[in-house]
RNA sequence: GUCCCGGUAGCUCAGCUGGAUAGAGCAACGGCCUUCUAAGCCGUCGGUCAGGGGUUCGAAUCCCUUCCGGGACGCCA
């Protein structure tokens, strides 16, 4: 149990013990659940709980009444209190003897690089697959922001205890693959100086003239004199090769590394798309109309029934895609968690009535959706053209930015929310770009360690280190936010929101570059110096945790 | 027309499993470098939490409704 679990227990019992004593409940099953929290008002004291409103109903008392009652029988001494006051409505509000917070700087140090993991996971198995993007292009900002909250939603949950697997399910077969081979063909005649139209659906982008480019040079016209399918195929093997190699690539330099990467078109070399038909007629879950094959879907809340085969005998995306979900389901995972662009959102209840009819537990996948993302750029919104394949890359954005800063820009916002990018706000390396208020803290914090090694200061083992010399409002603020971290990984994990990470580092950061300017840390008071630099010691050491799960650095001077 | 997300300070956004006087950054304005990094700190200014109704001791938060912005509604992927 860490520091403030502690606090909790005590002040929830001692506060129980008050409601019995003072006779407004019967018996402790009465109680409801104890609210306590920190008030945002510091006049409001250290902790505070509304029990005696939520009693009014059991105790047939007014709130102010109730509280009193309570104040009077509570037992001060099992849980720091130094004082009690009733406030407002019927708060209570304690004072406390902060003297309990010391221990975080022992649980931080002896812990480390796992100070703020928690065990809600219990060593459950959670799969996340994310990106996803087709090989048929270069990753864009929207493929970014993917990455970095799925990657970063990954790192939390693996801190809050559960074991996680990374998946990138590859689209390699299905309509858009025929696109890429022909899309990549024409680029190889124009190379070659020939007049080559770019079929209807083509891709435009840049990688692939450069794709075709470097086959010419490889290859000289030698294609062309292939028979029709082989030259097809072979157009279609490169460009899947060198697109998904580019892929990975880009995601490797981001920082994000897959455990798997899960072909589509293994699912049909391996029978697993005939298998789901199969299993689904069998199930009786699927009929055929117009000459098609169609699924059940809104005997499963879906809004209307989904074709599996095309009248010309050709699968729709749902099929493969349900194949790959029943394999997912296959594989055991306690739960399943797909990042999806906003664009797919209407897909959610066809996929999910997909599983349903096929036997499996629904609730067992969430789909998060993660909004678009605009570009700004000179104050005015960049238009993405599919068509000339204009579009600013993932590449183009690490060139530009930095992966810290756009990992941390992507990871501020929470994932509801429609994401502006503003370049050259990332761009700038200055002080409105927040990804370095938090380095500079982590940093300037090695800055004093560098100072005390250079005066000889040595840190004791924090057993014997003078801590009661931690007497300010700032190090007991400090202190406090730190004893939060597993309570915020916790949550963050249990929501699915890894911008709640951000937040609160940044918070961290911010009352520690107050205090930096409020008080000295190294001075001739050598007890009050070394119990300081205990301080950081810890701070720093959990300034460095939250970065790490964001997959930003912490650099040791800037 | 149906569904999803959003609407909070001039701008970008937190806060949303109900709590006290709604927060941060940027912008604007005013201060702070002879001492551990000024990529920092301190302060001022700034609000009909889109509008209306409801639930309750209490609503930015929950429910209903209207409006506005974005997205999705294919035998495309």
């Amino acid at each position: 149990m860490n520091v403030l679990e502690k606090l909790q227990a005590a002040m929830t019992n001692a506060l129980s013990d008050a409601a019995l004593n003072a006779g407004l409940v019967d018996s402790r099953d009465e109680l409801p659940p104890i609210v306590l929290e920190v008030p945002k008002e510091k006049s409001h004291g250290d902790l505070a709980t509304n029990l005696a409103m939520q009693l009014t109903k059991i105790a047939k008392r007014n709130p102010r009444q109730i509280a009193e009652a309570i104040v009077e029988y509570i037992d001060k001494s099992r849980a720091w209190i130094e004082s009690a006051e009733i406030a407002g409505p019927g708060f209570i509000n304690f004072r406390l003897d902060k003297s309990f917070l010391y221990p975080v700087i022992g649980d931080v140090l002896e812990q480390a690089g796992k100070y703020g993991s928690v065990d809600a996971g219990r060593g459950r198995t959670i799969q996340v697959e994310f990106v996803s993007a087709n090989p048929t292009g270069s990753l864009h900002l929207g493929h970014a922001r993917g990455a970095a909250v799925g990657d970063v939603l990954c790192n939390v949950l693996s801190f809050a205890g559960y074991e996680v697997t990374r998946e990138y399910y590859i689209n390699d077969a299905g309509k858009q693959v025929v696109n890429l081979a022909r899309s990549i063909e024409a680029r190889y005649r124009q190379a070659l100086g020939q007049e080559a139209e770019m079929p209807e659906d083509g891709y435009y982008g840049e990688d692939i003239v450069g794709f075709a480019q470097e086959l010419v040079e490889r290859e000289g016209n030698r294609l062309l004199s292939l028979p029709d399918e082989e030259r097809f195929n072979y157009f279609r093997d490169y460009g899947l090769e060198k697109e998904l190699d580019k892929i990975k690539r880009d995601l490797g330099r981001f920082g994000v590394h897959f455990d798997n990467w899960y072909s589509e078109t293994s699912l049909y070399t391996s029978g697993k798309v005939t298998a789901v038909l199969d299993a689904l007629r069998t199930k009786g879950q699927v009929y055929e109309q117009d000459g098609a094959v169609w699924l059940s879907s809104t005997q499963y809340g879906d809004d209307k029934d989904r074709v599996l085969v095309k009248n010309d005998g050709s699968y729709t995306y749902l099929t493969p895609d349900a194949a790959y979900h029943m394999d997912k389901y296959g594989r055991g995972y306690d739960r399943m968690i797909n990042i999806w662009g906003a664009d797919h959102h209407g897909y959610i209840p066809r996929m999910k009535a997909a599983m349903a009819a096929l036997g499996n537990d629904p609730d067992k996948l969430t789909v998060l959706i993660a909004q678009m993302v605009s570009l700004f750029q000179d104050g005015e919104k960049v238009k993405m053209s599919k068509r000339t394949g204009k579009a600013v890359t993932m590449e183009d954005l690490m060139d530009e930015v930095g992966v810290d800063a756009i990992r941390y820009f992507f990871t501020m916002r929470s994932m509801d929310s429609h994401l502006d990018f503003d370049m050259d706000l990332a761009v700038s390396t200055s002080n409105e770009n927040p990804v370095f208020y938090v380095q500079y803290a982590h940093a300037r914090i090695c800055s004093i360690f560098r100072q005390a090694e250079e005066q000889g200061i040595a840190l004791l083992p924090w057993q014997q280190a003078p801590l009661h010399r931690l007497t300010t409002e700032h190090e007991f603020d400090l202190l406090r936010k730190m004893g939060e971290l597993p309570e915020v990984v916790a949550d963050t994990a249990r929501n699915y929101a890894p911008h709640a990470i951000i937040r609160y580092v940044y918070e961290l950061a911010s009352l520690f570059h107050s205090y930096y300017k409020a008080e000295r840390v190294i001075t001739e008071d050598t007890e009050q110096s070394q119990a300081r630099l205990q301080l950081l010691a810890a701070l720093r050491i959990v300034i460095a945790n939250c970065l790490s799960m964001v997959g930003v650095s912490a650099p040791d001077q800037m």
